[in-house]
DNA sequence: GTGAAAGCGCTAACAC
DNA sequence: GTGTTAGCGCTTTCAC
């Protein structure tokens, strides 16, 4: 591959030079410029970044830690995250911790060694404890989804106690009176406003809570299964359940098919996040919609916005759910 | 954050020995390494990659290519190439290319220019454009689910051909007349062997292929929809489908259930790539099911091995598919 | 406006 | 064994 100097030496000019003419800056000779651009067409030269990396001390790239590869949730938020990069001259790469803390970890290493440019993540807990080093080094940070209780960083979350309230307060209207509710680890405060949201329902409503019917699991499948399990098989079972996410939807909805359960007749159901599955499982599924595109275009504004002003106030963005009301939650 | 000449001064050694204590190279004076490790850990040093990687020429770091970040097949493949890089020291970028090859281009480019270590790509067309420069610059290369027509790289893939002929054998042995199928991109080598697979199916059977039920679409959940909508119109419409993967698969479900028409009274249907949702919808869906985390595994370990003997044969390793027999394709 | 030269932080020859 | 030193390829002062 050839470098810089072999370009500088086939337009007989200087590497200083050849260096302004791909980066735009300095006023360079027209003609010279043009013989530039014609060597570095003839060599197909490539700029090495990793050398002009270490030479700016940070690289046009962002880390996006995700928790869980295989939420659909979060897979859809990489392409708003990804458009605003592009527009923007930086390059995405996608890390899965898994729900992790280890794992985060790993990843916020990775970002600092490879003086990666800023950090989007959805912590998997919300404590701040992974992403301190970030901050010490004045990596540009923005939470998605999730926020973190005790530090000062941007985030985009959505409506989580809205949503829950409104899909509580909806199977209420529909006549269910004992709801459940299966939350996420309560680390996350996603799962500790949905929780929050389906208290309030049920208080405006006037009911109180029954804690056998609040279940926390993993925010995924198998948890979400062994959940509604539990609630099932309880002397006084619920006869509908608020399910904080897709992933223990799928679960409790697979759970209760195989226990030949019948919704909304036995239980009613509502989800958190709509999936493009949840029109075609039968009864189709009442869920709470996230604007997940929006969610990762604002972060990656936002950490736009961070890296330009690292000093501006920290600020939360909130973006609104919305109902989608469908069979699972009627009768 | 400190530097390697920080850590020499602290511990009174050359920047040398540190770099050796650091990197497990040559012997080094126990009592010395002591010392440097404490004083790594005193000044919290951690190697600036981006220094490392400039001078050894290149990072450990693959790039993972997929062709669209929302299929679930696609995500599930991450952990098993993830979970070898891990153990074989490397992290993992991911990369989404959209099915598009000026995407895909691009990813090439960031990770030539990055100097990353290696390339898991699954190829959104078989022409070997994109990863041409990758061959050049010596870079090991393989692709995963699909495979490239003319160049020589190691690939991992499914049985593709058998499975697509065992869901359509399956459909035709439980009295399905007119099985039609909806099939990917032809510039895919998935596309065109479940194609091919189904032919043989119906060749086997002694029924000639009607090219009216032959469709191609996107890979996409719209994409299935609309190819149902045309099949469903036809003059004959056929009574089963075997569609050619999972988000076409939805997108026909969803057109169907819409449109009215029972599964698998009206039409049969068996879907390529087994996800959670498969069993949830109603009738339960008829799959062929792919090996998807060993799949990645695979893939990575073929990684490894090429990057360790790069003059080694060309080789291309396929796993089996499963068909999970459900009640979409009986009755 | 252009070039010479230094230096980002690390590793690997090469001396010792 | 250990240290000295050069240099990976780029950008950016600083002279001119």
């Amino acid at each position: 591959m050839s470098t810089i100097y072999d370009v500088a030496r086939l337009a007989d000019v200087s590497p200083a030079t050849v260096s302004r003419v791909l980066n735009d800056r300095g006023d360079v000779n027209a003609e010279m410029a043009q013989r530039v651009r014609a060597s570095v067409e003839m060599l197909g030269y490539r700029p090495n970044s990793v050398a002009r990396n270490l030479r700016r001390k940070v690289a046009s790239v962002w880390a996006l830690i995700i928790s869980d590869i295989e939420n659909p949730h979060f897979t859809a938020l990489v392409r708003g995250v990804e458009d605003v990069a592009r527009s923007k001259g930086y390059s995405v790469v996608l890390c899965n911790s898994d729900e992790e803390l280890e794992k985060e970890r790993g990843y916020v290493d990775v970002a600092l060694d490879e003086r990666m440019a800023g950090v989007i993540i959805s912590p998997s807990s919300d404590k701040d404890s992974a992403i301190g080093p970030l901050l010490k080094a004045g990596v540009p940070v923005v939470t998605i989804d999730r926020r973190l209780r005790r530090s000062p960083v941007n985030s985009v979350v959505v409506a989580n106690k809205q949503g829950a309230n409104e899909a509580t307060a909806h199977l209420l209207a529909n006549g269910f009176r004992r709801v459940a509710c299966i939350t996420g680890p309560t680390r996350t405060t996603t799962a500790v406003q949905r929780l929050a949201g389906y208290r309030s329902a049920l208080f405006e409503a006037g009911i109180a809570v029954d804690p056998q019917l609040v279940r926390t699991a993993d925010y995924k499948e198998a948890g979400g299964a062994e959940a509604t399990r539990e609630l099932m098989s309880l002397p006084e079972p619920p006869d509908a359940i608020f399910v904080g996410n897709s992933l223990m939807t799928m679960g409790a909805l697979g759970w209760l098919a195989d226990a030949g359960i019948s919704i909304p007749d036995h239980v009613g159901i509502v989800g958190f996040d709509d999936l493009p599955y949840a029109r075609l499982v039968s009864p189709r599924l009442t869920t709470v919609a996230q604007p997940t595109y929006e969610l990762g275009r604002t972060a990656a504004q936002m950490l736009v916005e961070r890296a330009a002003a690292p000093d501006a106030p920290v600020r939360s963005v909130t973006l609104p759910t919305r109902l989608v009301v469908r069979d699972s939650s009627r009768r």
